[in-house]
DNA sequence: TATATTCTTGGAAGCGCTTCCAATTATTCA
DNA sequence: TGAATAATTGGAAGCGCTTCCAAGAATATA
C-alpha cells in the first residue's frame, strides 16, 4: 500500500529505529546514515502517518478552540492572533464554533478524549464545574480567555475599569445625562461594565438610575450584537424628552453601537450632535463608525493565549497564571470630543 | 494509567472485541451483554483513545480548511457555513489560515500526510498543478471553494455575470459615466468583475476607457481591503471633474467598498447624490453600509462545500462537480434608486 | 431428535510509529 | 596495545484500537 519506514528501513539497509531516528531529528545518527535514509525517503516520497506517530508518542501538536458565535468580530480578531501563533508553532487549530452551553459541554468532553488534543482555549464562557475537576484529573492544559476560574490560566480583560473609563470621558465632556445600553445581566462582562458605569457616575456625584440602562436581549449572543443594539436605542430615543434629556450613552460593545448608529440615523438623532456614543471593544468596524470606543488588545490576547498553553504543556505543576488587561480610550468622532483629524486613527 | 478496554473487557468479563463493538454501535451485540458493558464504561468513565482509533480504523474525523485571510468577512460567512456542518457531521475542522503561497502549499503538504485529515477544502486561491497528482495519487478528497479546477469538486460564483448585472444596474438608473474600482488583475474575480463590467458597457454602447479603472494594491490581499478601496476612491475623486465626471462606480468588493464610502464622505462626495456605487459580496456590513451589492450566498456556499466533500468521501469515483452560483442584485441606498424603505434589507 | 442456520463471542493480528535495551563498532586514554 | 568509554545501530515491545476468523451458543427446520 503506501511506504512505511519498513520499506524505507529496508531499502535504506538500516533498521527501522535508525530511520525513526532520522525522522525526529535524533542526533545519534551518523551523517552518513542519515543522508542514507533520506534520500530513500526523499525518492520514495514518503510521508509519516499522522495517527501513528500519535499513538505512539502520546502526542497530537494538536489544540482546540471553542468559541461562542466566533463570527463576532471580537473573536474573529482574538483568532487571527491564535492563529498566527499556533502556526508558528506547528500547531493544528480545531476550531469549534458553539452557540449555546450544552454544544460547549460537548466540545469539552470530545477535547477531554485521550489523544486527541494537546490543549484546549475556551472562550468568554463560564467554565462548567463539572469539567473543573476533569480537567486536572486528565491533566489537559486548558487556558481561559475572555474568562477566569481560580485553577487554571487565564486571560481577560478590566470590564469594570474600563466601563469606568469610558464613563469618565462622557462626564469630562460635561455630560450629565448619560444612558448606558447593556446586553444580558446574565453574561458577567455585562454586569462588570455597568457596575464600572455606575461608580464612574457615582464619583462625579451623578445618581444612577435604573430606567437609563437599557437592555435588549433579542437576536444571538445574550444580547452582544447589532438588532439589540438598534432595539435598545430605539427604545431609548422613543422615551428621550423632557428637561433631563439624556445626552450621551455608553453602550457595552461596539456590535450593539453598529446597531445603535443605524437606529439613531432612521430616527433623525445625529450622533454625536445630540446624542454622545462611547462604546467597547475596537473591533475592526469601530474605525469604520468612527466609534469612540474602549480598545480590548484582542489580537494580542490571542497570542498570549496560544504562549500559555505551550507554557502549560511545558510546565503542568505551574501554579495558574492570569492575566487581565486593561483597555484603552480610542478617541473617535462618535463622542464629541474635538479631536484633531489626524490624530483620528 | 487511564482505562483502555482491556479493562473494561476484563471488569465486564466479555472479550476485547465484544467491548469495541458496543463502542461501534455494532449490531451483532446481545442486549444483554452491551447493557452490562455500557454500565462499566459509565463506571470507569472510559473515554476512548483517538489516536489509537484513528491508526485501526483508518479514518480521522477530521477535514482541513485552508483559507486566504480567513479574517476576511467573505470568509468568515462562508466558514460559518462549514463549521455548523462540520458539527452536524462530527467532524472537527482543522483552520489553516495562510497569507500567501507557500504557506498554502505547506498546508497542502501537510494535509496529505496519511491519517492526518480526511478530506481538504482549498480556498479562492489557484490550486498549484504540482499537487493536482498529489491529491489524485492519494485520492484524498478535495473541495474547491471559489476556485476551480476541471479534476476536482468546486464551488464558485459567477463573477463575470455578476459584475455585468451590477453594472447594468448602474446602467439602468441613467448613468452612463460608470467608473469601476479593482483589486490586483493578477487574481481571477478580478480579472472576472472587470470583463463583466465591460460587457455591460458595451451592450449598452458605453465605451469602456482603462482611464476609468482604478486599481489599488496597497494592503494585503491583493488589494480588496478597505486602505486599497479608500485609496481607489481618492485617486478617482482626484481626478473626476470636468464635462464627463464620473457619477457611479462598480466597486469590485464590500470591503473595498467600505473603505470607498470612508475616502468619498472624507473628501466630501456624497453617496449617492454625486456618486452611487454598486459592490460586490453582501458581507454583513454591507447592510449596516447601505450598500448595494452583489450577494454571494456564502454561508449556503460553505454548507455546500462540506457536503460535497463527504460526498466525495463515500464515493471517490464519481466524476468531479461544479457548481456556480449566480449571484443577485441586492438594492440599498448606495446607487440611489428608489427602494421603499420597508424593502430596504 | 438431529441437522442446518443464525447469533454472539473471544482474541490474534495488524494499523505504523516511538523508544528502550542490548549489541556492535568506533574512539579515547594510559 | 588493551581496556574503558562513547557513538551507532537493530529490532522487540508497546501505544490502544478495529476487524477478521473460528468457534461456541442459541434457534430454526425437518
Amino acid at each position: 500500500m503506501s511506504v512505511t519506514i519498513y520499506d524505507l528501513a529496508r531499502e535504506a539497509g538500516v533498521g527501522i529505529g535508525t530511520v525513526s531516528r532520522c525522522l525526529n531529528n535524533h542526533p545519534s545518527v551518523s551523517a552518513e546514515t542519515r543522508a542514507k535514509v533520506l534520500e530513500v525517503i526523499k525518492r520514495l516520497s514518503y510521508q509519516p502517518h499522522a495517527s501513528a506517530q500519535r499513538l505512539a508518542s502520546k502526542k497530537t501538536n494538536t489544540i482546540s478552540a471553542i468559541i461562542p458565535f466566533f463570527t463576532n468580530y471580537f473573536f474573529i480578531q482574538v483568532l487571527q492572533g491564535v492563529q498566527d501563533k499556533a502556526a508558528e508553532f506547528g500547531f493544528d487549530l480545531i476550531l469549534y464554533g458553539v452557540n449555546n452551553t450544552s454544544q460547549a459541554e460537548y466540545y469539552l468532553r470530545r477535547s477531554l478524549h485521550r489523544g486527541h488534543v494537546d490543549g484546549v482555549m475556551f472562550f468568554s464562557m463560564k467554565l462548567p464545574e463539572s469539567y473543573v475537576q476533569k480537567f486536572q484529573q486528565i491533566r489537559l492544559p486548558l487556558v481561559l480567555v475572555d474568562a477566569y476560574h481560580p485553577e487554571f490560566d487565564s486571560i481577560s480583560v478590566k470590564n469594570l475599569e474600563g466601563a469606568t473609563m469610558a464613563t469618565r470621558h462622557l462626564l469630562k465632556l460635561g455630560h450629565t445625562n448619560i444612558a448606558m445600553i447593556n446586553a444580558s445581566l446574565a453574561t458577567q462582562p455585562a454586569r462588570d461594565r455597568m457596575e464600572g458605569y455606575r461608580i464612574a457616575l457615582e464619583e462625579a456625584d451623578v445618581p444612577f438610575r435604573n430606567d437609563r440602562v437599557f437592555i435588549s436581549e433579542i437576536g444571538k449572543q445574550d444580547g452582544f450584537n447589532r438588532e439589540a443594539g438598534r432595539a435598545s436605542m430605539e427604545d431609548l430615543i422613543g422615551k428621550n424628552s423632557g428637561k433631563d434629556r439624556v445626552t450621551a450613552v455608553f453602550i457595552a460593545s461596539d456590535v450593539q453601537s453598529m446597531g445603535a448608529l443605524e437606529g439613531a440615523a432612521e430616527l433623525g438623532v445625529r450622533v454625536p450632535e445630540d446624542l454622545a456614543i462611547v462604546s467597547f471593544d475596537d473591533i475592526e468596524l469601530a474605525q469604520h463608525a468612527q466609534l469612540t470606543t474602549m480598545r480590548q488588545p484582542m489580537y494580542e490576547m490571542g497570542v498570549l493565549a496560544l504562549e500559555k498553553l505551550t507554557t502549560r504543556m511545558k510546565n503542568p505543576d505551574a501554579p495558574p497564571s492570569q492575566t487581565t488587561f486593561l483597555p484603552s480610550l480610542v478617541v473617535r468622532r462618535s463622542c464629541g470630543a474635538r479631536v484633531p483629524s489626524e490624530q483620528l486613527v
